[in-house]
DNA sequence: CAATACATGGCAACCCGTTGCCGTGACGCC
DNA sequence: GGCGTCACGGCAACGGGTTGCCATGTATTG
């Protein structure tokens, strides 16, 4: 009795299967690749004889000729970062629905480790995510001339674009604010290669002039707790009752900084982070932060990708921008003015202001 | 005067530059994947001209033939648990340095997910490093048959291997909280598929013969804070006064869900989590937990994988080990049995217990 | 100076599918 | 009956490198 079973690091090819369903290569690849080509009783005895060899398509030999991996890259500046859990999910769960797999790259917030890895996988894959990029403009566009690209949390022109409404969401955290009574935001910047940082900054500088609050900037920090912790150093310097954080993480580090202090929050200082990771809802107080739909937007560029990659011309108009909203906890308070209050050597370093005007 | 430029959408090829450089295509492969091979003059003109025409090589084309793609797939049970950041740091640095790049999939704790994704990655990538699967002992070999396979947080037969120091932290905990006076300890439950989740467990009760404490166990509950909060509930039906959370989030559901109960953390009872995650330094109060080195866990993995992808026999005796460390914060504290406090509820439908002898 | 070893480069087969093109036979239609 | 269509399957040429083997020329050795 022959031996059918074949040495194990041998991988069964469509010429094994063509030789034992007695066709030719072609067919066996035709019957997988575009069954309406062959008679539908060969190809069904073809995918039985390959089922019983166990043979799986090359994906790697495949893509040698069509040009097509089915797989895209996710890059994202930072693992560390929980929203980017998120934005994972979304992106990976709808490649995964079209049949792509996820590369994911972990630029670990430096331009150069990204451009490297980018390099390296760019030929292997269909398409790229670059979420949160740290490279420069024209670098991006680069890539973005070689492959399918759309950028997230980032709007470039002739790129396809995924934000979240960040002027929105920076207008909301001032008019939250003000309406708490202060007069004066201090934003607290994060890395200055990250996009949403100078919108955000240029968004509370338009939304102070409208709702005639004054706004300063320190920084930039690192977009982490550590960061966060450093701005409260600085923060002692020059002391704050409001500050806007460039994310939840910073916005934490601060409160914790500041709390070590001595200094209350919100009772002396008011804090409001972006991105309202779960740990937002955990620290004491809760952070009151701008929310941003991440699994959708992950989701969302992910599609447009592989619409993309499917042939579609990119949408290389207005970005698109995905809605935010406010969510209020208890790191934000009314400025306390109250006379019999003992002010704490917080505040006392600065002259008194006038309670703000109610807002329209 | 020709046009030297080439249409964009033609990638330069070793044909090319063979062509430019008069030489043949076999050797300029060489030059770049065996450059002894050559002469050096001709290998740095063959360099020089591939710079000029922009050619990369084409990793699927070598994949073909080599059988490698210098990938790596990392599978992790769920991208939202913080502890995969650090493994994900770790396994992909270390690829890095080695030149080999990682393919991230997030197995959303979900047995299915894990194997379809397996399987449809298993042929692009040259070994696997599965990150506290949820898939069955079987199940895993047989992937391990067709590929280098390495395993962390989970122990598997006849496959390498790397967990952290489970028993000695179980173990560590169980002391801690003996020292307190604790003389019953809950195990609140994670999922049943994983193996840490089996090994702790054992280990609590083994631990509890020595030292004298009577354990027992609810669950199984989602690894979420959110399963920590579920958990809080039954506890309430069946008060204790230490726990030993599966991880940290069940932990910090536990302290949500039993201080929105009015149960105090931990004057009534004492809490004990795994991972050290950072959120613990986050809650208040913060949280008593065992930490482990996950970066160097994912690194290890990862150094281990491409040894046995560079041909070494994969190291199947005991698994590695790394050592893990008791944080100890302020969730665990001194049982309360002084008799001028009055006993909440909560301890009351117990009837009061010996404090513990000290331990010797 | 002959004999041998070595460095270097080319030829051609191979990796595993994909696809344009052609041949064959069956069928329908005038 | 002659002819055009169509379904089906095979041939062979790719895609872009890699590599065993051989040919050539040069350096080494006795």
């Amino acid at each position: 009795m022959p031996d059918h079973t074949r040495p194990p690091d041998k991988r069964v090819t469509i010429y094994d299967v063509a030789l034992e369903a007695a066709v030719s290569p072609s067919t066996v690849s035709r019957a997988f690749s575009r069954p309406s080509r062959v008679n539908s009783e060969t190809a069904e005895r073809i995918r039985q004889v390959a089922e019983r060899l166990g043979y799986r398509t090359n994906p790697l030999a495949r893509a040698l000729t069509t040009a097509r991996t089915h797989m895209i890259a996710l890059v994202i500046a930072d693992i560390t970062n929980p929203v980017y859990a998120e934005i994972v999910r979304g992106a990976q769960e709808t490649a995964i629905g079209d049949g792509y797999t996820t590369v994911l790259i972990d630029a670990q917030e430096s331009d150069r480790v990204e451009r490297a890895a980018i390099e390296r996988t760019m030929s292997t894959v269909d398409g790229i995510v670059l979420a949160s990029s740290r490279m420069s403009d024209s670098a991006i566009r680069m890539f973005a001339k070689q492959r399918p690209v759309v950028v997230l949390n980032r709007a470039i022109a002739d790129v396809p674009c995924v934000v979240t409404d960040n002027p929105r969401g920076t207008r909301r955290a001032a008019e939250h604010l003000g309406e708490l009574g202060h007069d004066h935001i201090t934003y607290v910047a994060g890395p200055e290669a990250s996009w949403p940082n100078g919108i955000r900054w240029r968004s509370l500088l338009e939304a102070g002039m409208e709702l005639e609050i004054k706004v300063r900037q320190i920084g930039p920090y690192s977009p982490t707790i550590e960061g966060g912790e450093r701005a409260a150093e600085e923060l002692s310097a020059r002391p704050a009752t409001a500050v806007l954080a460039f994310n939840d993480q910073m916005a934490i580090g601060l409160i914790r900084g500041l709390t070590r202090r001595g200094v209350d929050v919100p009772g002396d200082v008011s804090i409001v982070g972006f991105d309202n990771i779960l740990a937002a809802d955990l620290v004491t107080p809760g952070l009151t932060t701008v929310a941003a739909p991440f699994y959708a937007a992950g989701s969302a560029a992910a599609r447009h990708l592989l619409t993309m990659i499917e042939g579609a011309p990119g949408h290389t108009g207005r970005p698109m921008v995905l809605p935010v909203r406010l969510v209020v906890r208890h790191s934000t308070a009314a400025r306390n003015l109250s006379p019999g209050r003992v002010r704490p050597p917080w505040v006392r370093q600065r002259p008194a202001t006038q309670p703000a005007a109610p807002l329209p």
